[in-house]
DNA sequence: ACCAGTGATGGCACTGAGTGCTATGGTGGG
DNA sequence: CCCACCATAGCACTCAGTGCCATCACTGGT
């Protein structure tokens, strides 16, 4: 989304990041936004497809991610430690991009419009996750189960990490949600 | 939403159906919806907060139920079959108002939007069965695992049961996705 | 039968998201 | 110096969603 200008789209980003943190999501327009970043409106759409993207950058890595993390496993290994190994590198993305990860959190959460939408960026790595395990021959009701499993265990590990103002590493985090869930359920 | 006129909204909802299975979602306006149902489109948004919704009607009963069927389950059971009771009972709310649950279930997976919209609804699932297992002092962090396993399994089963066109009964199939669950992730 | 109150509906106008099209200005290569 | 290319600006348009006010039907009281 966007190559084409570096700057500017950091610029949009920015300036949308301290516009929604003031005013709410919905009390900003796109407008408001190019012209703090010293664009014009038409532009903005042409860095981001929607308002809400401009929130959301580099998340297309994430889905990415997976699909190597997962080459980088032993199709010995069973699926479940197969997803939560994949998680780890998708994790250690996610905190390397990371930089506004608490301010984006809180704007993120205090709209609906916005919760929406970043459920569909973790759809998103939970398709990735699915479409990998059927690659390895688990069947598609198994998979689409695995691969809930994990992102559930994947957004715990991600708010207790953000709760901690990152003190514990992210794949601490992933670990204890990972047990915490096989205790819970494991029965 | 919209109480007053049921004939209406019924109207609305059908033509809704209609429209979007013969144009998709993105090519109907909320005026040709309007105008099908005998109404103004101006009417439209008094009966639905947005055109997506009208989709989803009767889908605000489910989270709802959540608290009524932990209410029947004793404090006694663990959380997570005490999840999976509750679940039971969303399961044959679900399936008893699911008229045309094919046909919506189409209409939403061919549009991107729609199915954000549905992760919102399941959502709000996740989140009356993690307040309700906060309520019985299950820590916040399992809750919250719980909450997004029961909703996986939930979901499963649900598109086991429409693949299947109801042939099993929804129970059969959330109890499947449960076992499944519980024996590829207790390891 | 008349009248007043209530509430659903319709029409109108407005804001803002998102988009297609065109003009312009800056920049690199010849 | 000129030309081609490309990001941007500007304009105009559709459509979602909303506030406001007029209207119409229905109801109860006299």
């Amino acid at each position: 989304m966007a190559r084409w200008d570096p700057d500017a789209e950091g610029r949009l980003r920015a300036a949308a990041l301290e516009l929604f943190q003031e005013h709410g999501f919905e009390n900003v327009t796109a407008a408001q936004i190019a012209e703090r970043a010293g664009l014009a409106r038409r532009s903005f759409f042409r860095y981001f497809p929607d308002k809400r993207e401009v929130l959301f950058a580099g998340s297309e890595q994430l889905p990415a991610a997976v699909g190597q993390a997962f080459a980088a496993v032993s199709p010995d290994v069973a699926p479940w430690p197969t997803v939560l190994a994949a998680l780890d590198s998708v994790g250690a993305l996610l905190v390397e991009h990371a930089t506004d990860a608490v301010r984006r959190r809180e704007v993120i959460q205090a709209s609906p419009e916005l919760r929406e939408r970043e459920r569909t960026k973790s759809a998103a790595i939970a398709l990735a996750i699915q479409t990998a395990l059927e690659q390895r021959a688990v069947p598609s009701a198994d998979a689409t189960l695995l691969a809930h499993a994990g992102t559930a265990v994947f957004q715990q590990a991600f708010t207790q990490w953000v709760d901690e103002a990152g003190r514990q590493p992210i794949e601490t985090c992933l670990a204890a949600a990972a047990e915490r869930l096989e205790r819970l359920i494991g029965i």
